[in-house]
DNA sequence: GCCAACGTTGGC
DNA sequence: GCCAACGTTGGC
């Protein structure tokens, strides 16, 4: 199957692409997602190998910071089961069926300089992406492979 | 800090 | 099944 690529939302206070690449073998699995539609994409359509668009949300210096990539497919996220948890569901556990998945990333290559939201909105090529909507709130995104390479060509790669 | 947009919940 | 109320996300 062709390589696909995604945006992944990260608040930089949570977890920032810098610990990503501080992380053993900078990797780490992408727990604590909890929305239908994100959780669908990485089920289903995350592969091996797969380009990921890592984006700093909520942030005064949001923006895409860098490259990862897949390296483990959609298994169990454990942690809504785990009652310390930020990512705990209490219902899922009561059901004790556990519909959330992660999958592990691995940090590709850092951005030479970031590039920021402001810098995404004023370029042209990159107007109808998803993370660019108002309201667009989704945390996994599905990304042209034209605006993955447009962004890492801005990101100094 | 504000608030618009969105997803989820629950009453009916 | 509708929809109002609520909680959350995330840009500004």
């Amino acid at each position: 199957m062709a390589q696909k690529f995604w945006l992944m939302k990260s608040e930089p206070d949570v977890f920032s692409y810098d610990d990503l690449l501080k992380a053993p073998s900078k990797t780490t699995c992408w727990e604590g997602v909890r929305n239908y539609q994100a959780r669908n994409l990485m089920r289903d359509d995350f592969q091996i190998g797969d380009g990921v668009l890592f984006y700093h949300s909520n942030s005064d210096d949001a923006g895409i910071y860098g490259t990862a990539t897949v390296v483990k497919t959609a298994y169990p996220d454990h942690f809504a089961f785990d009652k310390k948890s930020d990512y705990f569901d209490e219902d899922a556990f009561k059901k004790q069926t556990n519909p959330w998945v992660m999958v592990d990333i691995k940090a590709q290559s850092a951005f030479r300089q970031a590039v920021t939201r402001a810098r995404l909105q004023a370029e042209s090529r990159l107007a109808d992406m998803m993370v660019l909507k108002k309201g667009s709130r989704l945390s996994v995104q599905p990304v042209s492979e034209d605006h993955f390479r447009i962004i890492a060509q801005l990101g100094g790669l």
